[in-house]
DNA sequence: ACCTGAACACCGTTCAAGT
DNA sequence: ACCTGAACACCGTTCAAGT
């Protein structure tokens, strides 16, 4: 709070006149920064859609590195943009037969395996580079998505 | 630190004198739990013997709720226990015919998903119950282990 | 409606000193 | 080897007051 508020050149307690606290700011900012990816066509064919968004996800947390931690200490974003690109998932997931419970199951599973294999590629660990967990996504995606849809 | 040392009886300052910094002791406290899961034999099945595991692991984190938002902050445990796991895991992979960079990636595969899914169950979603994400994470387990095994 | 100064109750960590 | 007191440089948040 402290810094945001030095950025913006205010006293720290002046924040307190738009956000309720901190956790409130950053669940904004979260979702603030999912607002650009592009949710999937409804029409779109349904595996390259959802492994399209996934990858965008991943691709998207690359350039935000510092947020992934807050991502995962808040589980995620639950803002509007978050549950946009949920429900353009769950209509992709229905035209596979993936409906109703079973459609929120493969929709966490994904979500967690993009923002896990995320965290991992913005640790610095030499032997894990970026793009070959990267790979690691689209392997795991496509276990995940076949799984799912019984292909 | 300070909530540590109040607990032991001592100033915050002296349990400097046993670790080097917070992240040190975290670091060991995270390894330290993990140290309360049997690593699967290397001579078990090896689809109900990495399945076991994870879902052990899953267990073992509801039991230390408070410690989940902590693994997934250091990116879950490194230190000689969560080797242990590591390796055994590996070996049952390598009876499955997954060996070497494969096995890393399917053991990265399901231990961010279980590390994920016990991350939601901590969460307070009454909609999603701990019960629920456990059978979650079960489909999500068979889907990725049946997919690396091309079963 | 939006900001301020001052304060409260915290943090992790260091340093010099004691036994 | 292990502890202490004192201090440093921080936090998020509240409260009363100003415009």
């Amino acid at each position: 709070m402290r810094a945001v508020a030095k950025e913006l050149g205010v006293a720290p307690n002046a924040l307190y006149s738009h956000v309720a606290d901190k956790d409130a700011l950053v669940d904004a900012l979260l979702d603030d920064v999912l607002g650009a990816l592009d949710p999937p066509a409804p029409d779109a064919e349904p595996l390259a859609g959802l492994r399209g968004v996934m990858l965008a996800t991943f691709d998207l947390l690359g350039s935000h590195a510092d947020l992934v931690p807050v991502y995962l200490a808040r589980q995620g974003a639950r803002g509007a943009n978050a549950r946009a690109l949920g429900e353009a998932m769950s209509v992709l997931l229905a035209r596979l037969g993936v409906e109703g419970r079973a459609a929120g199951r493969v929709v966490r599973a994904l979500i967690v395996s993009t923002l896990g294999f995320a965290a991992l590629a913005t640790a610095d660990d030499p032997t894990l580079t970026p793009a070959d967990l990267r790979a690691d996504l689209e392997a795991t995606l496509d276990w995940l998505l076949r799984g799912a849809a019984r292909v």
